[in-house]
DNA sequence: CTCCATTATTGACCATGGTCATTTTAGTAA
DNA sequence: TTACTAAAATGACCATGGTCAATAATGGAG
């Protein structure tokens, strides 16, 4: 016989959460430590580990939940009708994701599901990211000779390797923007 | 007094580089153990991080090896002057990277350089690789409206992006070829 | 209300990467 | 050959993520 959470459990895992993100709040993703998380919530270790399979879940979640809000965002914004817009528009969230390097490495490992029954919250919000770009492509006065699909797999692809760039030292004197619209340009214009 | 570094360095250095390939050669990267390489070679542990600064560095370092070995090859061949031959050229090197999760991720955070004095030897094969694809594109008779250069970043990206895609449960039903044909395509074709 | 199967929690313990004060060795100057 | 010093090697120890057998709490059946 199989029987509902329990209350308790459901608690547990929020102070679980509140106490991640109150560490993260004040010194990062990076230094979170589960040892602080589950000393700040009260409860032992092993508990944690019985609500997230390991810390890389928990970053998933929390990871994956800022990525969200900022999608949110850019779906409240009107299409943008040039490549300056659309850099623009996406601005906020690759400031995120390059706000520290362990997020950005998290990101990218999580971002493929490693297997259809344990999709993450990050993979799902770059399929949701995909699907945002490809109904703003199709409305866009861009190239008409490729899909909305492929054009929005080429932007993330862009996007990312922007990102990448601006990380390694030898290649980030400059900024985002002008970095990312030569790619765009040349792969959106007609 | 500045010294000379001593043959018996070396040596050590050389024993527990050694001692990694046969055991990446037996069990994979992933499974590369410090302590068993350190067993192996005959050292102390503390050896080990006397020669390399992190267990990640050994890696970059051999890694970064089979990546110089790859774009050897393909230094070897002719001139790709179709989007299939230059997809098809691309590949082996595109299964090495992808022969192991462990690999690719790995790839990926050390793919940029942290900082200009830490070049590791991954970061040195992407930029070997840009020159490269970048010496191909300025004499296939692709698309002249861009420069080899950018051609050649967006090359590196769509091969990122499908490399990636691939690792998903969620997609990996096609070959990296199927997925790869129609990026290029779209991005090098006039 | 009591019993008890199921679920949740616990914390001692393990695995593994990494540190550093101490010891050993190599090579040079006398 | 000896004495000496910088470089190299050592291994006990630490930090941190993760496991699991044992224990406790929950809530439904009777």
């Amino acid at each position: 016989m199989v029987r509902a959470q329990q209350k308790r459990t459901l608690e547990t895992r929020a102070r679980l959460i509140a106490a991640s993100e109150e560490i993260i709040e004040k010194r990062g993703f990076e230094e979170l430590r589960v040892e602080d998380v589950v000393l700040l919530a009260g409860t032992a270790k092993g508990t944690f580990f019985a609500h997230f399979k390991d810390k890389d879940v928990l970053m998933d979640l929390i990871i994956g939940g800022r990525i969200d809000q900022h999608l949110d965002g850019l779906e409240a914004l009107a299409v943008p009708n040039t490549v300056e817009e659309l850099v623009e528009a996406l601005m906020p969230l690759s400031d995120f994701m390059t706000s520290e390097r362990y997020v950005f490495d998290l990101i990218l490992r999580y971002s493929g599901a490693a297997a259809v029954e344990e999709i993450g919250h990050i993979a799902l919000t770059f399929g949701r990211q995909i699907e945002i770009l490809e109904r703003w492509l199709a409305k866009a006065p861009f190239r008409q000779d490729i899909t909305p699909a492929l054009q929005a797999e080429g932007v993330q692809a862009f996007l990312t390797q922007a990102m990448a760039t601006n990380f390694c030292a030898l290649h980030n004197t400059q900024t985002m923007q002008t970095r990312l619209m030569p790619y765009l340009t040349a792969w959106l214009k007609p």
